[in-house]
DNA sequence: GTCACACTTTCCTATATGGGTATATGTTTG
DNA sequence: CAAACATATACCCATATAGGAAAGTGTGAC
């Protein structure tokens, strides 16, 4: 098996550093395809296929405005993201003591090495 | 080109529900390889190369203890995708509304096309 | 040293992807 | 309806998995 489909899941979608891109393009508010794949200096079917997965994982909406298709950002799907890291928040301390601790045992280890 | 690799790249890593799972797990304190297959019901050689992974993000590290090797949760490495997520909590009220006037639109749409 | 235990790595496979190119589809305009 | 424009899809390719099975490595025990 390979890694779950981009399509089903908000975490690979933004898994892709040029998804991520778009999204952060969207906040600016909604614009075309093209715009997107123009100011992001990516192909056009390349621009598509990436909004084509953030829609489907619902971070975007699209609407048609004549010929154009305008894609909009809805950053709620990104909230599940928000919490689940969210519960991590207050390791990032502890960790970090954690670190501190992890630094002072390899100075030791360094200097009983080079005895 | 497939996507980028999971050893080089925070979202990436914790684009795998496993590995999410593991991180998970290790909140509540550092433990052994074996363990944490067992825990997570998940093949012992599995759980390894997913450590792997999350180690080489930095987001785990490991420690001997006579035979057994301990896994421990280092969070930091979370903060850039809080930092990334956070970016866009403004937009998730807005985008709300932004949500609702799409399924107002799509009302207006409904009732004219049944007309 | 040898054995057992705890992991890690190697191999192999089926499957997803991201990207490029060419082509198809949908919409407005003349 | 034909032409033009804006996008989306289809195809093809190289690559990166995730997973299972089997073999390899490191460490403590006898």
């Amino acid at each position: 098996m390979a890694r779950a489909a981009t399509t089903s899941d908000v975490f690979n979608a933004i898994a892709e550093p040029q998804r991520r891109d778009i999204l952060v393009l969207l906040r600016t508010g909604e614009r075309p395809a093209t715009t997107v794949a123009e100011e992001l200096e990516m192909s056009q079917p390349g621009a598509s296929k990436h909004l084509r997965v953030l829609r489907e994982v619902g971070l975007v909406h699209d609407r048609r405005a004549g010929k154009q298709r305008l894609y909009s950002l809805d950053a709620r799907g990104l909230r599940s993201v928000s919490e689940w890291i969210g519960g991590f928040e207050q390791f990032w301390n502890e960790s970090f003591d954690r670190l501190e601790a992890y630094v002072q045992e390899l100075k030791k280890e360094d200097r009983s090495t080079s005895r």
